[in-house]
DNA sequence: TTCGTTCCAGACTGGTTGGTCTGTTTGTAG
DNA sequence: CTACAAACAGACCAACCAGTCTGGAACGAA
């Protein structure tokens, strides 16, 4: 085995990460992704045949994490008490009092920038979103379903669940939007109100 | 007063509104918007001395046209019912009986687009936006605090009326994520159900 | 040492980008 | 009818883009 290039493709991918966080995806050039991890041309397309390879993998790796993070958060919620309902608290307060990293001043998702480009989309860029997606609606489906017990014509468990997903999106763009950092812990907040309040 | 260029402007504003709102606006080049709207370079420039003053009308249009939206909500939230929570209710199913445009397939909001751009937000072409996001928290904290009466340590009522723009833009996301045209009236109808069960 | 492969640096290229420039048409005011 | 400015059309351009190519350095296998 000759010299070992997982630390200069690590560097490149967490450049990119940040880069089309907060550029988007068409807005930033190889050239950039380059210049910020300190690499080359060569380097770059040696571990990435494209751009869009590189977008690949990184849509891959971040929603990888992010289920990685669903299922702390559930295994979290459900050590914490037995009550259907309390748990669905404890998971939305588990990320509440994540203020450090889902915060900061200029947080953002790497979803956002990805859903943005249609070609992305269509062209399967996007599936391991999906991924996601479902799995966060499955878990927490299950989670709401248990809380909401017996009603009928109740509000639908899954809609309920896929919410959360739609308050993390729609919060990073109302951040990105007013600048006010307290805006993520605000909605969380508010999305768990909410819910008490369903599922009282 | 020479030729009339208005309907030119308003075609090459169409054309760049519905390409920005699907690709993205740096993945949205001038030719791409030239092509569409059936114009030419010369066209595009004499009436935008640039890409980005383009974006900048755009957003101001488009921000205007939501404010518009709002009103009209309100006025009609207002004339359904004297009963706060009520008032909320009908605000919010004003918009999921607003099925058409707001729902289709690949209906999507632009400040999506402007916002996944950091360039965009930084110098200030994203202001209107802010100003439509605060025309909607103002309105809505106004009927939300109403319907919360008297209630201490309750929910907050901005962030709740913020919490109507977040599911907007993140029930939109979802919507790209999974293809499924029902989510946004989904998402609203959970997003009502869940105002009702706070204000109750 | 020698060989082969991986890893990487950076010059280079063809196509695309936003933007300019020149010229022509079109309407209107005098 | 003339003059003039607004409203275009489209050739053109420098900068930048993703991607290629060549050459060399590092490393393990033989």
């Amino acid at each position: 085995m000759p010299k070992d290039g997982t630390a200069t493709r690590a560097r490149i991918l967490d450049s990119a990460e940040r880069l089309v966080k907060v550029n988007g995806y068409a807005a930033t050039s190889v050239d950039q992704v380059i210049a910020d991890s300190g690499t080359s041309k060569g380097a770059f397309f040696h571990h990435f045949p494209s751009k869009l390879d590189l977008a690949r993998t990184l849509v891959q790796r971040y929603a990888d994490a992010d289920v990685a993070e669903l299922r702390e958060a559930m295994a979290h919620a459900e050590a914490a008490t037995d009550d259907p309902a309390g748990r669905v608290s404890a998971f939305v307060r588990w990320f509440e009092e994540r203020d450090e990293a889902l915060l900061g001043e200029d947080s953002n998702c790497l979803y956002i920038s990805i859903l943005t480009e249609r070609e992305l989309v269509v062209d399967g860029t996007s599936d391991p979103i999906l991924g996601a997606v479902v799995a966060w609606r499955e878990e927490l489906a299950r989670l709401i379903g248990a809380a909401l017990a017996d009603r009928e014509d109740g509000p639908d468990p899954e809609a309920l669940a896929d919410h959360v997903f739609v308050t993390f999106e729609g919060a990073f763009l109302l951040a990105r939007s007013t600048g006010d950092p307290t805006t993520m812990r605000r909605q969380l907040r508010a999305l768990r109100q909410m819910l008490e309040a369903v599922l009282r």
